[in-house]
DNA sequence: TTGATATTTAGACAAATGTCTAAATGTTTT
DNA sequence: AAAACATTTAGACATTTGTCTAAATATCAA
């Protein structure tokens, strides 16, 4: 929970997940879509990989990234836990 | 939906707003559950305000808070935008 | 009005975070 | 084999963050 929270607390994260949401990319397209160095970029993609937001499979000397939708099941039911009673 | 993002990224203000589901509570009784000086958690209050997630209101000497689950609609939309479509 | 209580504000400080450049790794192509 | 390309790793650096203590503000009680 701690890193799923810590992983969508920064809108380039979420901009990138929102991409993902289109179609998968590899890092490059990614990072063409941002004016921020290669690094950063994959950096961020390291930490919402940590946080299991996206895969990551290897094709050749691309990395293509996707997004994995299954670990905000977690969050919503956390949210609903306030929605709910009271 | 930065300021919500970032009121979320951190346990302990996660756990004031369990605290807050169960029943509003002064400023000295959400310190009282935790082993962190009156000013840090008078901090993390101030934050969660900011994020519109818990109101205050001034009763005599004491600070009374509660929570505000209507901002967490805006995150419900948010992920549900990722649930959808695909 | 003086003292006690409740809370916040101010300022300091270490740790975490986001960014960069340079270099390393791995894969293709010629 | 060597050069080009894709991506990551390493290390540095400034900013943000969470915490603390000390002091300020505000309210209640004697």
């Amino acid at each position: 929970m701690n890193t799923l929270f810590k992983a969508l607390n920064d809108p380039t994260r979420r901009e990138i997940l929102e991409f993902l949401k289109e179609k998968d990319l590899t890092a490059g397209e990614i990072a063409d879509r941002f004016q921020i160095s290669k690094p950063s970029i994959s950096h961020h993609l390291d930490l919402l990989k940590q946080a299991g937001l996206v895969s990551a499979v290897k094709e050749g000397q691309f990395i293509c990234y996707s997004l994995n939708t299954t670990v905000l099941d977690e969050l919503l039911k956390w949210l609903m836990n306030f929605k709910n009673e009271k």
